[in-house]
DNA sequence: GAGAGCTAGGCGAACGTTCGCCTAAATACT
DNA sequence: AGTATTTAGGCGAACGTTCGCCTAGCTCTC
């Protein structure tokens, strides 16, 4: 370490004990302003900063919180955890608590990562991101009795720890009922499989959104898969080929890369985009700017969720007990309107 | 803290005093079979763990490591970063050390901020990344005598603190040296503005590579800019507006979306990139799949410098004294080969 | 068979805090 | 004026480790 003024050194310029200066730094005392002033000023001439790892060992807590999360190559491309990842380090600064990384990477020895870091009391509490359909750091956390908060759900059944996230279901009924209002009646989907939990949620606010305004749903127009640019490109065909009066307007996607392909798809078929088809994305990925035109989506109010994390952690952490819906917390993404869904000319 | 088995709770099981359970583990201390067994056997009963804040306090160590980056609007887009902190954060694990996050945001507090970082023995030393010209983390955190590690270099005069950095000059040689085995004669050079110590760099890199091949340079093939693919799109249709004699047949650029943009211009001039111009970036930016052809670029091996950051400054923790050489490394970037540089026909 | 040398393990102290209890002096009250 | 109450600050203990020194008992040696 590398200063070592305790407070010892700043009692004993102060001419009182230490003990007292500790309270006086912490104002859980009285004492007379001339004592308040030598303390002080001992403080500012020595440079005194207490010692973090005395003070958490006397405390018995870190004010340290785990974060874990996916790595990089085991999932899509999403800048949304980056402002996720700055978002909680904010909100941790400001309540007093650092973030320390701990990458997932599954394996049988998950347990016993995680009791390490428990019992030795390296953490007080952990955060989730990138969760699974079925997380399998829930129940390791679980019987470690260990505080955390997770950035997604798992599925839907078994959400019994806190969670925030973002509600896909209500940010597709916003792209939907846009849609609609440019005056589009046969509106696609393309998602992910029956097994993402995300997927299923975001498909029902389509349905929602659908029934809402007493639409019909042709089921072609429903497209599942775990695919990405291709996916949308290869999706899109298929749409764009079905006979006139069964064929979509619009294209609604789960992500904006699925939407670059559908894109890329209807304009190598000569259609422009907006006007003749419109299509929606998903999370504002920034996208090369000769990406023409702009593309609608939804933002992830990324930054807000972790600002959301983190406050309910430390409450948790402060023994208070949430109501059940300070615990579920969901929050709606923002649609970004953008050229491909304007200017809707039927034909 | 969820556990609270400490030393005592062992001892008392094992019938030893608390002391040579902790030797007993450590190893420090020799001790009959049968003792040890009981030792072995009631940490494993209690499911004990070394208290860590403890460990710390008297070690007078926190085994965290600080770890400052910018903020992703401030910068390029950049998933090298990514992998980057991935490695860190392995190295850390393998070496019994873990992450503190502590993003950089500029600010007249920034001494304040480290100071109290430091000095509180919050963490024993800094990684830093994202560094600027001329950054000023750097003064602060050598006023504080703090151990630290860069990812990437000031400008060259004042490097006195330990780094390790991707060599762009070498990676643009090699870009250069793979241009020139390919046929190419004029090669252009896209690249950032003078106050850029990563563009100048990379820039000597070309002009060496030039040089060694006793190729002449035309100063028109030399644009440097801050911008991303409008620069690249712009400056490529410039160099291919020269007159044949002095137009490039291949343009060498620092970063991915300035090669993309050159793709794009060359393209829309009918030409194909490969055989008619070939065009390299940088970074080996993950691109989406429909931008053809696969662009050649050099490959940032962040993993290694992650590993060797955090290697170097465990040891600096340890009282080391590495040589000049192992305080500055350079890491050479891989180029990776694909279409935008192939099957060059001169014409 | 007595002193020297080992060996196994005990013990006190320290790392730098925070917390609760204690006490001497000052003030208030009847 | 004598007692009760408040006030300012001291003091011991504890959080859970690690480290160095100490010692009782054993083994060896001549």
């Amino acid at each position: 370490m590398a200063n070592n003024v305790t407070l010892k050194d700043v009692a004993r310029r102060a001419g009182v004990s230490y003990q007292t200066v500790s309270k006086v730094l912490r104002n859980q005392i009285q004492v007379t302003p001339e004592v308040r002033a030598r303390v002080q000023q001992a403080v500012e001439e020595l440079g005194y900063r207490p010692n973090i790892t005395a003070r958490s060992l006397r405390l018995q807590t870190s004010h340290l919180i785990g974060y874990s999360w996916k790595s990089a190559h085991e999932r899509f491309v999403a800048p949304i955890l980056e402002e996720f990842e700055q978002s909680i380090v904010n909100a941790a600064e400001r309540l007093g608590y650092h973030i320390l990384l701990f990458p997932y990477h599954q394996g049988p020895d998950l347990y016993r990562t995680y009791e390490e870091l428990v019992y030795s009391g390296r953490v007080d509490g952990f955060i989730l991101s990138d969760l699974e359909f079925d997380d399998p750091r829930i129940p390791v956390l679980d019987r470690l009795e260990v505080p955390l908060v997770a950035f997604g759900r798992t599925h839907s059944g078994s959400a019994t720890f806190p969670y925030v996230d973002v509600d896909g279901r209500a940010g597709i009924r916003q792209a939907v009922a846009h849609l609609l209002e440019q005056g589009h009646q046969r509106i696609a989907f393309l998602g992910w499989p029956e097994h993402s939990r995300v997927g299923t949620d975001r498909l029902s606010g389509y349905w929602e959104a659908m029934e809402a305004a007493g639409l019909p749903v042709d089921p072609a127009w429903i497209m599942r898969s775990s695919g990405q640019y291709d996916f949308g490109y290869a999706a899109a065909h298929t749409l764009l080929d079905l006979p006139a009066q069964r064929r979509p307007s619009a294209i609604v996607t789960v992500y904006d890369l699925i939407a670059v392909g559908a894109v890329q798809a209807a304009q190598e078929r000569g259609l422009q985009v907006g006007p003749d088809v419109a299509v929606t994305g998903f999370d504002d990925t920034p996208l090369p700017p000769y990406l023409l035109p702009g593309l609608t989506t939804l933002r992830q109010p990324a930054w807000e969720v972790g600002q959301r994390v983190v406050e309910l952690l430390v409450r948790l952490f402060q023994g208070d007990e949430p109501a059940e819906s300070e615990l579920h917390v969901l929050v709606s993404p923002e649609l970004v309107i953008r050229d491909s869904s304007r200017g809707h000319r039927p034909r």
